[in-house]
DNA sequence: ATCATGACTGACCGATCGGCCAGTTTTCAA
DNA sequence: TTGAAAACTGGCCGATCGGTCAGTCATGAT
């Protein structure tokens, strides 16, 4: 019954996010698959049985790993909802661009999942987002439009991964030409 | 000491060609990594230990599901070695589409390999002369035009992943479009 | 008919995986 | 100070992995 009720207790938040933080770095270095609950307990500091104490289980730990990214992304889904085709598509290419860029690192988790990412409702949410801005990206119902968003975005994926030694105005640059070339908005 | 010592026998050969067969089938649907040697056997319709009497290994699998295509990339690197900047670029434009079309089946093995692709010498051949063949598309020393290159195989690469249900033609229609786009070859 | 060779297999191995649980240590309000 | 809840852990479990091996079965030249 305090008033403090909003602030998380210090141990668990903290166990909890440098958990997260480490599973990001393997998952990001190895993969997904390669990447044990031993091997994310160890980077930790903890034993595996901690990691299974805050999450309950490998996919819950993918989830929280994923979760900013999803949350950034589902925000400029519904951002772009309410705009017109062309600043729709403008909206889009800039902010995919920053997404992208800073969320790199799940970019290499994703590539690792897609074959087997119909089986696992903790990222469906964020797949379905990632279609839906694919459609605004594309800027028409043009079939050759869409499917000319769809090679943008997964260059654009492309580009960013085992992308450590390149700066993130590097990156945003070179995909900045890019997409105007590929969707023509020189 | 026979005349024909160059027909291999037919069962052995018959056998070897299921078992790649199947393979690629199922690292093609689901990743290389989630693939086991038990499904392979058992959709090859043999046991597991019958796949290790052919293959040194699993990633002996591997790389017998990679060879034709890596064969035909290394022709190509070859072809490609002799000519002018500008023919060597084009030559790659076509011929690269045509390769990823074709064998857009390894596209997706290779991707689910990505992460741990320094470790398997198996696949080095095929991945250094990719990086080559990289070199040929960009037309340029430029690095600007060089990332442009990178950024087109992936899109181009990402393009024929899950593209069953496209033709061929329309895949290649498409990617052709998008490449001149990014590399300004109109 | 014989028998050496090639093709193949069932059973098993050690390692590792994700996950579970009983029990210990730490924390902190009362 | 105390005791209950939270945080944490070692040890174990069943399943599955890639790989090995002794031995069976088929083939085909002699």
């Amino acid at each position: 019954m305090m008033a403090d009720m909003a602030v998380t207790t210090p141990a668990r938040e903290r166990t909890r996010r440098e958990i997260v933080r480490q599973a990001m770095d393997l998952f990001q270095a190895g993969g997904y698959n390669a990447t044990s609950l031993q091997d994310i307990a160890t980077a930790a500091g903890c034993s595996k049985a901690t990691v299974l104490y805050h999450f309950s289980g490998k996919p819950a730990v993918l989830a929280a790993v994923l979760e900013p990214a999803a949350a950034d992304v589902a925000a400029l889904v519904k951002a772009a909802a309410g705009l017109s085709r062309a600043d729709a598509q403008e909206l889009a290419i800039q902010s995919f661009i920053d997404l992208a860029v800073v969320h790199r690192g799940v970019v290499d988790v994703l590539q690792d999942i897609l074959p087997v990412i119909e089986q696992m409702p903790e990222v469906a949410q964020l797949v379905s987002d990632g279609m839906q801005l694919s459609g605004y990206l594309a800027g028409s119902d043009d079939p050759l439009e869409q499917d000319l968003a769809k090679f943008a975005i997964n260059g654009l994926l492309g580009e960013c991964r085992h992308s450590g030694e390149r700066t993130d105005d590097d990156l945003r640059r070179l995909c900045d030409i890019a997409l105007r070339r590929l969707l023509r908005r020189a």
